[in-house]
DNA sequence: AGGCAGGTGGCCA
DNA sequence: TGGCCACCTGCC
């Protein structure tokens, strides 16, 4: 495949080879793989795109030559390179909450994505107890079969309209299990209401996680990353098996239960609990 | 060989 | 509400 020439992209802080890694290949997003040394290639909507840090740390990004849609504008936008992380941890509670602060400075330039809603959720509805490699041979296999070609067989992954036109059948041989079922069924209830899904999305967070819940295979865990890494709604705080961990070991909660862990989390992290979560996610992980 | 994995939903008290 | 369990599939 022919490639533009690298090209720089501008950022205040820059990532660190570990951040870069643990923000596209750290279970935000499933379309992310070392293509070869120190080079991530990823897949959002109809974006083919290559990152690396240069000798000097400089992150750069190239794309197809065909694929004159992917600009430095959209990248920006899905590694929302202008937002000012700093400023909003520091509106964490790290002054007050240790086991936090060592996250944070663990995983320096950890950044949330800014993913297209619709496959974000599709995604995490793939995620149900399954570890990421296997979530991604399942959007993988998805994009494949069923999704539009972006470049020289690379494939988008499919919009709720080509899974609503697949069978439950089609969808268990492309690896999803149990969760194929739901999965079909709430392709059938977004098409029966098109545009819902960028209702959802525009909706404050509590309303729009009321929404959600209504698609079958989508409790509050998928509903809350959907969210967050989806639709930029840095409240949501999945209780995954990891921050019950954290939970109970670093914060004292044995025997809660996950909606007051949900609750805990919103309080004691406050309106940007998210992206706190991040960070504990990532450490609990890296010292698993 | 059997248990477990970034969950959810149904059923029971 | 709280506890238990089935559910696909692959990996250890």
């Amino acid at each position: 495949m022919n490639w533009t020439d690298w090209q720089t992209l501008s950022i205040e802080n820059p990532f660190t080879a570990n951040s870069l890694r643990e923000t596209l290949d750290g279970g935000q997003a499933f379309r992310w793989s070392l293509e070869q040394e120190d080079i991530w290639q990823g897949t959002w909507g109809l974006h083919l795109t290559q990152l690396r840090l240069d000798p000097t740390q400089s992150l750069q990004f190239r794309h197809p030559s065909k694929n004159r849609f992917t600009t430095e504008q959209a990248i920006r936008d899905y590694l929302l390179l202008d937002t000012d992380w700093n400023a909003i941890i520091d509106q964490l509670p790290w002054r007050s909450d240790s086991h936090l602060q060592s996250s944070i400075q663990a995983f320096p330039e950890l950044r949330l994505l800014n993913q297209p809603f619709a496959e974000t959720l599709l995604g995490f509805m793939c995620s149900a107890t399954k570890q990421i490699p296997q979530i991604k041979i399942m959007c993988a296999n998805l994009a494949n079969k069923l999704g539009d070609e972006i470049v020289d067989g690379a494939h988008a992954l499919p919009t709720w309209e080509q899974i609503a036109q697949s069978s439950e059948e089609t969808l268990r041989s492309l690896g999803l299990g149990f969760r194929a079922k739901n999965i079909k069924r709430t392709a059938d209830l977004i098409v029966q209401d098109p545009g819902c899904l960028d209702t959802i999305e525009t909706l404050p967070y509590e309303e729009a996680k009321e929404r959600l819940l209504v698609f079958p295979g989508v409790g509050s865990k998928i509903a809350d990353c959907t969210l967050l890494f989806g639709a930029r709604k840095y409240e949501a705080f999945p209780v995954d098996t990891w921050i019950i961990k954290v939970l109970q070991r670093r914060y004292g909660l044995e025997g809660w239960a996950n909606p007051q862990l949900e609750q805990f989390g919103r309080i004691h992290l406050g309106p940007y609990a998210g992206y706190a979560q991040q960070f504990l996610f990532a450490y609990e992980r890296a010292n698993r």
